[in-house]
RNA sequence: GGAGAGAUGGCCGAGUGGUCGAAGGCGCACGCCUGGAAAGUGUGUAUACCUCACAAGGGUAUCGAGGGUUCGAAUCCCUCUCUCUCCGCCA
């Protein structure tokens, strides 16, 4: 959420700046100021008449306490008025305050000025590839034959004990899935950050404080009878660890890592986008999530982005960067960078990492803050990324891979798997 | 799930209708003291919004959350949430 004085001192460059996010923000920004106008001006009236009834009910106690009964009683009828118009005050104040709020929310994150324009994927700018494209000999399977090849991922089971997109992994596929977490936690923690182990379902509460609610409500998975939403990433509990707190300065930067499974209805998705690992309800994700001061955290975001790059490569999977456009960066991003593998029997790019800074656009809404050095309570700034998203790595690695006599582990996970090889 | 107790500032803890944003202590910050430190001592120490120059000053709100009674509520009433104790159930 943007915070109101950013569109109080300058709505032009609010507005011009979410053109390129391809939102035209002019109605919205009117209709906040405009009851922004109505909000501050109701809270002085109310403020005012507050503070004269407080000042009589002290003079009536005073009254009461000198035996001066008869013009304290006088004084009371006199104060009737303040009862009906403080109430008045106080509902119209309540409703501009969730009005303004309920507008505010609509406005995405103002982008970073170094997002390009663009509206569709095609208008993301590659800056970075690296790693050779594998050329496969012989006969090349997608990773959906090979999970069945070598019975590591069963897709039918999964259907029928939940319904599509809930694989079971089995044997070696299992053992694999375990071992890409573990070495990702462990890169991880050797980079600093802290592991968590945090709560899959949340409260909307915390749904709302990293963005979810209200804008991709149907999104997530939510449990009615207690109200609670499954996680769609680790980024929500982990981020929510945080919110309501004022930090010490010197507490920064905070950098925390979380394995879970991840949940998302995914409504609406066809096509070859959800065959096999592309695209799941259920899935595991190891996530990083910094707070930093205001002035690092695009320091920061280029430090996360190659703490990402650095895990693919050690996977030994060819990859490229995305800086992606106007179009294409999330709501609540200022810049987000995206990495993606190369997945030879596919023969396309498959995002398996997003690294966003979101500014104070989280912060704002959860109320993290911390002092800086002169004392002065400021918001900070949020970042996370994935490190990594676990289907997709494994569909690359298993057609690319891929040789007659099975599938090669990488060296790096082989510690991990204790086999160096599926066959 | 049943019965009971409770929720006050960073922490502990007073406060049962009147000037309480809240005694006292601890912690923390700065100063004095000291050769240095400890002890001692003095001062300060919440958040949000409004006014305003995001200054100073001023106003309002906040004692788990929401509502009510009252001229006036941390204090009384109602609802909810959470915590603790006992019982039940249980990985």
């Amino acid at each position: 959420m943007l915070q109101i004085h950013v569109i109080r001192e300058d709505k032009q460059k609010v507005i011009e700046t979410l053109k390129k996010k391809n939102f035209d923000a002019e109605s919205i920004v009117e209709r906040i100021l405009d009851v922004d106008v109505k909000r501050r001006s109701t809270q002085k009236q109310l403020d005012d008449t507050l503070a004269e009834s407080k000042s009589k009910a002290r003079e009536i106690g005073e009254l009461f306490k000198s035996g001066q009964q008869d013009k304290a009683n006088q004084l009371r009828e006199e104060t009737a008025k303040y009862k009906v118009l403080t109430k008045e005050l106080q509902d119209k104040l309540t409703q501009l305050e969730s009005e303004q709020e309920s507008l505010l929310v609509l406005l995405p994150n103002l982008p970073h000025e170094s997002v390009p324009p663009g509206k569709t994927p095609e208008d993301n700018e590659v800056v970075g590839q690296e790693g050779d494209i594998p050329e496969l000999e012989g006969e090349v399977s997608a990773h959906w034959d090979l999970c069945s090849k070598y019975d590591i991922i069963d897709f039918e089971l999964g259907t029928k004990i939940a319904g599509a997109g809930f694989p079971v992994y089995k044997g070696k596929g299992a053992k694999l899935q375990r071992a890409l977490i573990s070495f990702f936690l462990d890169e991880a923690i050797k980079e600093g950050y802290t592991e968590y182990q945090v709560p899959l379902m949340v409260n909307e509460a915390s749904a709302y404080a990293t963005g979810q609610l209200p804008d991709k409500d149907g999104q997530m998975y939510h449990m009615t009878i207690d109200n609670l939403y499954m996680i769609p990433t680790a980024e929500v509990p982990v981020t929510n660890l945080f919110r309501d707190t004022i930090l010490q300065e010197s507490q920064l930067p905070i950098k925390s890592t979380a394995y879970s499974a991840c949940f998302r209805r995914e409504a609406g998705s066809y096509g070859k986008d959800v065959r096999g690992l592309n695209r799941l309800h259920q899935f595991d994700k190891v996530e990083i999530v910094q707070v930093t001061k205001a002035d690092k955290s695009y320091e920061t975001l280029e430090e996360m982005r190659s703490y990402v790059t650095g895990l693919l490569r050690k996977l030994e999977l060819p990859f490229r960067v995305l800086r992606l456009c106007g179009g294409d960066v999330s709501f609540a991003s200022a810049l987000t960078y995206d990495m993606e593998v190369f997945s030879a029997a596919q023969k396309r790019w498959l995002e398996v990492s997003s690294v966003s800074n979101f500014e104070t656009f989280q912060s704002n809404r959860m109320k993290l803050r911390y002092k800086d050095k002169e004392g002065k309570t400021v918001l900070a700034h949020t970042l996370n990324g994935s490190a990594l998203a676990l289907p997709r790595i494994l569909a690359a690695l298993l057609e690319n891979n891929q040789h007659e006599g099975g599938i090669r582990i990488p060296e790096v996970l082989i510690p991990y798997t204790g086999f160096d090889n599926i066959s």
